[in-house]
Order: C-alpha cells, then sequence, then structure tokens
DNA sequence: TAGTGGTCTAGACCACAGT
DNA sequence: CTGTGGTCTAGACCACTAG
C-alpha cells in the first residue's frame, strides 16, 4: 500500500490531514456548516476513522471543529474572548454579558490544596459556592469559590445552609470585604465530570484551568478554581482594550 | 468478556484507567520514576494497548506523566509556575533564571492577522525575532516577536540582516520605546512542527498560546505570539507573589 | 428508527533511544 | 541489536440525537 507514494511521507498521515482540513476550512466551509460524517471523510482520504479522527481531534483541540455525538461535525466560529483580569480588582470578573451566576452553595472540607493555602485545617468546613460564567449566552466556565468563615464573619447563622440564595449572599458578603490584589494562574486541565455537565462537554474535555487567589485585609480571603472551555474560548488580561487576533482566515458564516 | 463485572459500567474504560492510574501515582510511585511499558500495562489491566493510551494521554495531559519514545513513561515533577505577567510593564517578561533568549532574526511580511494588529500592509516585511524562554535550565516556549521597522526607526541598516545578533538589537531598540501597556491573551493550541522543535516535543503537542499586543506612543508597538509547552507550564498572573497551589497530593522524589 | 460521534479491540509496522 | 512509545488498520458495538 503506497501512501501516495513519492515525496516527504515521514509526517504523519494524520498531521498531514489535519493541514489538508483545515485548509479546506478556511476556503470551503462556513462557520456552522455541517462536515461529512466520519466514515465517509476517512473512505475519501482513504485513512482508517481511527487516524482521520486524530486529525479531528486536533482541529477541535484548536477550536477549529465542534463534534456532537448523534449530530455531527460542524464547523466552530472563532473563539470567543472573556475577559479574566480587567485591571480593576472586582469580584465579579466581568460584568453585564459576561457575568457569573451563583449556582450553588455548599458547607464542607476544601481538598487539602486549596486548605493550605488558605491557611485553615484540612478539616474545617467552609463555604463552597458553585458558580457558573455566561457569555453570549453561552456557559464558558463553571467555577468553584472556597470561602472560609472567617472571611464571612457576618453571614447569618439563618440563612439556608446551601443553595442558590447562600451563593449569592456569600458573594455578597465577600464584596463587603474590599479587595487588596490577586494573583492568579491558569494551566491546562481536563473536565472533572461535574464541571463537564455545566460547561455541556464530555467528561476529560480540555479545560483552562484558572486558579486566582483573593487577598484582603493582609490575607487570603477566598481561592476561586475555574474551569474555562478550551475549545472555546481565549482568555485575555488587558491593561486596556480588547485583543482581536484571529488565527484562521476570514470567516464566512452559514445562512 | 465481562468488564470486571456488575457496578458502574457505564463510565469508559479508559476514565476509569486514569482514575486508578492517577490514585496509582500518587500513592505508590516518586516523581522521575518509570512506570511499566504500555502492553505490560494494557496486559496488567485487561484493556486493548489503545484504551490504556487513552488514559496516558490524560494523564500527560493533566502534567502526571511524562513520555518518551524510545525511552518509556515517567512520572512528571509539579508544574513549573512561569510569570508571564508580573504588573511591571517591561520587554523580557521576567528577569534572571526566567529570561527570554533571543535565538534568530529574519526580515519577512507579517500572517494576515498579525499584520492587522499591527497596522501595516500584509506585503510590507517587518522584523520577525525568535526567542525562547528557559527556566529551570528547560526551554518553556518558543516566542514570535513581530516588530514593524517603524517602531524602531534607530536600527542601523548596517547591522546583519538577520541572526542572533540583529535580534538582540531589535530588542535593544524597543526597550528605548518604552511602554506604555500591554494585552494579552491565553488560549490552547497544538505546536507548529517550528515551535514543536524548539520545545524538544512532537509536532502537535499542546500549547498555551500567549498572544500579546505591546502598547508604545498610543500605537501597537509589537506584537508576540508565545507557544509555551502545556504540559510542564503553569501560567502565573501576579499583582504579587507568587500561586503555589498543587493540585496532586504531596510529592516524594525519587532518588 | 436511522445516523452520528464515542469507545474498544487485536493486531501490525515504524521511528527513536539506548546498548 | 532490543525495547520503548507513535502511528495505523479494519473491523465491532455503544450512546446519543433527531425525525
Amino acid at each position: 500500500m503506497g501512501t501516495t507514494q513519492l515525496e516527504t511521507v515521514q509526517e504523519p498521515k494524520y498531521w498531514h490531514l489535519k493541514t489538508v482540513l483545515s485548509e479546506a476550512l478556511d476556503s470551503d466551509f462556513a462557520v456552522g456548516e455541517i462536515l461529512p460524517n466520519e466514515r465517509e471523510l476517512a473512505a475519501r482520504f482513504g485513512v482508517a476513522r481511527a487516524t482521520l479522527r486524530q486529525a479531528l481531534e486536533q482541529l477541535e483541540l484548536e477550536g477549529r471543529l465542534h463534534r456532537r455525538r448523534g449530530v455531527g461535525t460542524t464547523v466552530a466560529p472563532p473563539r470567543v474572548g472573556v475577559a479574566v483580569s480587567t485591571g480593576r480588582h472586582d469580584w465579579t470578573g466581568g460584568e453585564a454579558d459576561e457575568a457569573w451566576q451563583s449556582v450553588d452553595c455548599e458547607s464542607a472540607p476544601a481538598p487539602a490544596a486549596i486548605a493550605a493555602t488558605l491557611n485553615v485545617g484540612g478539616e474545617e468546613p467552609l463555604h463552597i459556592v458553585r458558580r457558573i460564567r455566561l457569555s453570549h449566552g453561552q456557559v464558558v466556565a463553571a467555577e468553584l469559590l472556597y470561602v472560609p468563615s472567617s472571611s464571612v464573619p457576618e453571614l447569618s447563622g439563618i440563612d439556608a445552609p446551601s443553595g442558590a440564595a447562600r451563593a449569592r449572599n456569600v458573594v455578597r458578603e465577600l464584596h463587603r470585604l474590599g479587595l487588596d490584589g490577586q494573583d492568579r494562574s491558569v494551566e491546562l486541565g481536563s473536565a472533572r465530570a461535574d464541571d463537564a455537565k455545566e460547561l455541556d462537554r464530555l467528561p476529560g474535555a480540555p479545560v483552562l484551568v484558572v486558579t486566582t487567589r483573593y487577598l484582603a485585609a493582609g490575607g487570603t480571603a477566598a481561592v476561586s478554581v475555574a474551569t474555562y472551555r478550551a475549545d472555546t474560548c481565549r482568555l485575555t488580561f488587558g491593561d486596556s482594550g480588547d485583543l482581536e487576533i484571529s488565527h484562521s482566515a476570514e470567516e464566512r458564516v452559514a445562512s
């Protein structure tokens, strides 16, 4: 079986395939357009389905494709810019269209790594607030916000011990605290089952994990771990305006 | 072939495998220790090698494993924190142990997306400086810095048209310009062949692409596209000190 | 129900690192 | 050379979506 014979066969098939597909996406397809199914594409390019899938996975990782079981593979729109740090110090991470939405709250001990950062005992229960972040009507991030009881002393014990209302109360009390600064880190991860569900992705989907330490009154007042969809999001950290660089050619929009 | 019989087989095998392996890594292995080879691991867990590899890929994506062809699979050390934004405005992105190193420079037209951001014609050649970033003696990032000629007018025409010396000169001239601010974005990508080579990874390896727009004299003075190894790096954006949260349990070091 | 992508298998051969 | 991970094949079945 000659791999289309002569010339540069030192490049993996799936890599070459990815390049070919990528160029085809730029020139022959519009955003939202649906591609032929995997079995047909594999046959068309003369490769096994697994090989074709390897190329598609790469393109999905780069945010060029969107694959949904039972539906098909579509051309993804350019990634949306999501402001993570605006220079201002606030607890929302954005506003208006770009806001966080409190979903739930429970009292439980934090994971060891979080507890250490917060300087609390590993057994001591604290408020764990779950929030999601919407952008353009889509969920782009799921977050767990760890708040020691000592950071929100005014919180009434009469509140419900959990639920969205409680979550909003915790965040509100946190606002009162003021904010001296924040440290952030970004790393690649894979979505846990619960986060994947919120993000409408399969478990293990690639995510950008943003860990933020909120500083107030000379200490760490809270820690948040936010997981952003890596396929659809471009995180922005602006001193000023937005950064608009598209890594692909111009896009057309499907009618 | 019963999948170890009764109970929860609604979870993909590779996902369950990943969990089991992850726990084993925490409890039974030291950093740097070498794992049994894939064929043996697959046999040990009673799955096909492809399935085992799916689990290993996830763990590598999370920075828990390091796989090298011809060598084996080893337990990776915790990700290194790399300061991307220190609050200060400089052209190095860090200092001392964490510095950039100019490698090469050429004159060529920029990609369309970059040219648009810089407000230069798509045909007009500009300085393209290649730099690499070292941390703890390892290459953690490869960068292309796009500098319009108008940003470095003093640059002597007598300079060599390319090479490391020329690269250093461009950066030095850039320093003179001062810096009003910078916009950044972070997104997931896969390494191009040239970047992969610098990073000692295979093409397509997951990378964090940091795009920075340098603002000076009321305009965009330069744009840089830096690709960081996603497997080994945690990008930090600090208002102040460092953020030290380990997502895995305590580590032991192999003797 | 029909069609899609997701998972899994049991092989095979290749490229590379170390000896 | 041997052993490792990387690529590739040609099937099979499953879970999900939509008509």
